[in-house]
DNA sequence: ACCTGAACACCGTTCAAGT
DNA sequence: ACCTGAACACCGTTCAAGT
């Protein structure tokens, strides 16, 4: 019934930044607030009001610097993109060692930011961060003997990967951690849906009730088998 | 300040539903206008009162049947699982086409339903539809003589695969696809980042600048040299 | 140029009260 | 048992008005 808003998602990369002058406020000062408000409560804890609330100013305020809410995120995103260990530019270690510091890093930082996979999942990243992780990546595999089109792949391959189980992983973290403290607990409290299940769907039925150890460690491991498995395949795409 | 509001992320399906009598309105009811408002105008679109108005009823009645927003998503996300097309009990497929076969199913869906990649990835799938499909998947790699740790870290690889993918991918269709109508028209409007860019990331400039003609093909493409490269991977390992 | 204050049009959720 | 109506406590965003 009500017509679709006419949104306009343009990126806040495609629009210059004001110039500066004697200000007590900045994109800085309101992206570093909102990164702060992100770590502490996560994406359902951030509005403009807690923001503009934190710097001691008005939630209209923070308009003159940023388009909007999603612009923000947009922003935040890329700041913490910041956190990724790159390789050196006229680094010595080889195509394969830098992907997987590269990608061991991304996911270090993904998950000392849970909200993060799910923004930078959900817009396209051209903040400057995004640009430099890119471009540096791109320039050891052209060197490596990449093809251009072999290249993205393999950016695009690891990345989807990347973001792609941080989010399995951060959604069962999430999760467990609910009401019920321990796992143990959050298992009681499901018996009665695992009970239903156990006949219904029973190789699933053995993965929930008897979990893994350390999940920490068998996400780790999961991660890195299935990092190996790219790398393998883009080497032998490479050799051929 | 505030102190963190005390959520309750227990799933929709630690709880039974509610007994059938006559009433007007019923979950399935719910759940597919649900899908109706996201497929129509994404996650931003949907909101209770709007369920509740294509329905003919109050906001409020909606949670007679729903714990809420968060559960009628996990709901939406489930029955759009439902449309994956799962290999059969007894085929005689391989293993590789089994899961290639459910990968693309899946990915298909995806495409279908922009909205559903990311409220999959929020949330620890753990509706019938998510339950019978992994069940399915993990039978299938049981029988071709994975251990249950490889078939484990099998599906969860493949499926991070599919879901970075599919929300890089719509990421993108969405962006390019907002005020600007066509691609050429959203990189005039963004020539001046670009040409910014140029000298600073040269990589990624040449990308930007030279999209594939056919973005379609390509991401089609790439999805499928990943997954090959996962398969390739996962076949050493069970050989070995 | 920069920020306030107030307003507008929405939200999710709760809950007494009706039937 | 099921649904309404109204309310509560929030939202994002806009914009005149101040300085």
């Amino acid at each position: 019934m009500t017509p679709t808003p006419a949104r306009t998602p343009r990126s806040v990369w495609l629009r210059p930044e004001r110039p500066a002058r004697d200000r007590q406020l900045s994109r800085a000062a309101i992206v570093t607030a909102a990164v702060a408000i992100l770590d502490a409560e996560g994406i359902q804890g951030l509005s403009m009001r807690r923001v503009a609330a934190r710097l001691e100013v008005t939630a209209g305020s923070l308009y003159w610097y940023v388009g909007g809410k999603d612009e923000l995120l947009e922003l935040a995103a890329d700041h913490v993109l910041g956190e990724i260990d790159l390789p050196e530019a006229g680094g010595g270690a080889g195509w394969r060692e830098v992907l997987a510091r590269a990608a061991a890093s991304q996911r270090a930082m993904l998950l000392r930011h849970p909200w993060a996979a799910s923004v930078l999942a959900a817009v396209p990243n051209m903040g400057p961060n995004a640009l430099r992780a890119a471009d540096r990546i791109l320039a050891v595999l052209a060197a490596a003997g990449f093809s251009p089109g072999l290249a993205d792949a393999a950016l695009a391959a690891i990345n989807s990967q990347v973001t792609g189980a941080v989010l399995a992983e951060t959604a069962w973290r999430q999760a467990t951690a609910g009401p019920a403290a321990t796992l143990a607990d959050w298992q009681r409290e499901a018996a009665g849906y695992l009970a239903q299940i156990t006949g219904r769907y029973p190789h699933v039925a053995a993965r929930l009730t008897a979990p893994p150890p350390d999940i920490e460690a068998s996400s780790q491991a999961r991660f890195a088998l299935a990092l190996d498995c790219l790398l393998d395949g883009l080497q032998a795409r490479l050799d051929s």
